[in-house]
DNA sequence: GCGCGTTTGTTATAATATTACACCTCGCGC
DNA sequence: GCGCGAGGTGTAATATTATAACAAACGCGC
């Protein structure tokens, strides 16, 4: 997490064999839809799993090899990727992504952020109807939902 | 509009009469803020008022002397500073911002935004007590909602 | 006029993201 | 097996978005 917070420690990072668990149900959701889960991708995949918050590109980035970081488009394609995939979810309010939480992909998905210790929550939308009728209203057609909701979490509401 | 859409024109740009109003009664909600409407904050103000629709920072830099670009501090200031006062919005899926559509200052908003002609309209968030639970039930305190809804408008749906 | 907090000017740099193009790799038709 | 074409990768360069740091100017109360 890049906005860690010196207050206390979190741990919400994947536990190793949940990770490899979800490596491979990406790799069979990939196969399903007869896409390429590269090694590329597969990486880019790994260390967002690996974070315990929404990290940014540039730490995929800088990650990415033992030896030194990847080049930019390596990991901007893979993210691409991942997102259409359902895969993970680009927290737009922190230019950040994180892995989905849930098992459908793709969905909407709303988020809660601390904006003290980094961490993140994915909720379902609640009342996307009401959402839509506003857009009907307007006579939008709406194609995707961004939902971010910032403040503070019950670990870090304690230490104002 | 930066992502303008070739099929038609918008023209959702103020009248000038009611871009001076806008600018008007920005002075007197400064004022009785006790805040400095500057004529750097006023400049800024006045450009985003003008465009038909989210204008990026770096349009507003271009535009804001006749003769050359304002420095980006001297815009970003004026933006943070406008937010705050919540004379606008930041859209946050656009890195762009629009000015706000209400009388009433600072408030949550949702926006939709047509991604072919880049229109947007405000409206009121639906629901937002829902969300609150949503929050509630995994211990946030909520400070902030961002919520967008990328889509076509009622003009841009009929030409795909 | 003086002191003090706010605002601005200026330079530089950080952080985020994309374009362009050459090459490679895999599956498929032959 | 071979050639082809689509999709994927490597690489360099560049575009876009945003902030840091510090000095100078300004506005207000005294
Ligand atoms: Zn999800
Ligand atoms: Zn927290
Ligand atoms: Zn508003
Ligand atoms: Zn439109």
């Amino acid at each position: 997490m890049s906005n860690a917070c010196a207050h206390h420690d979190h741990h919400h990072a994947l536990a190793a064999d949940t990770k490899s668990q979800r490596l491979a149900e990406a790799e069979t959701l990939c196969a399903q839809a007869g896409e390429r889960m590269t090694s590329s991708r597969l990486r880019t995949y790994e260390l967002i799993l690996e974070a315990s918050g929404p990290i940014k590109a540039y730490d995929v980035i800088d990650r990415f090899h033992p030896q030194g970081a990847a080049k930019p488009p390596t990991v901007y394609r893979a993210l691409s990727f991942l997102e259409q995939m359902g895969l993970i979810h680009r927290i737009e309010s922190l230019n950040a992504f994180v892995a989905c939480d849930t098992r459908d992909h793709p969905h909407a998905a709303g988020f809660l952020l601390c904006d003290c210790c980094g961490q993140s929550v994915e909720f379902a939308i609640p009342n996307v109807a009401d959402i839509e009728v506003s857009a009907t209203n307007s006579h939008f057609q709406i194609k995707h939902i961004t939902l971010e909701a910032r403040g503070l979490c019950g670990a870090c509401r304690g230490h104002a």
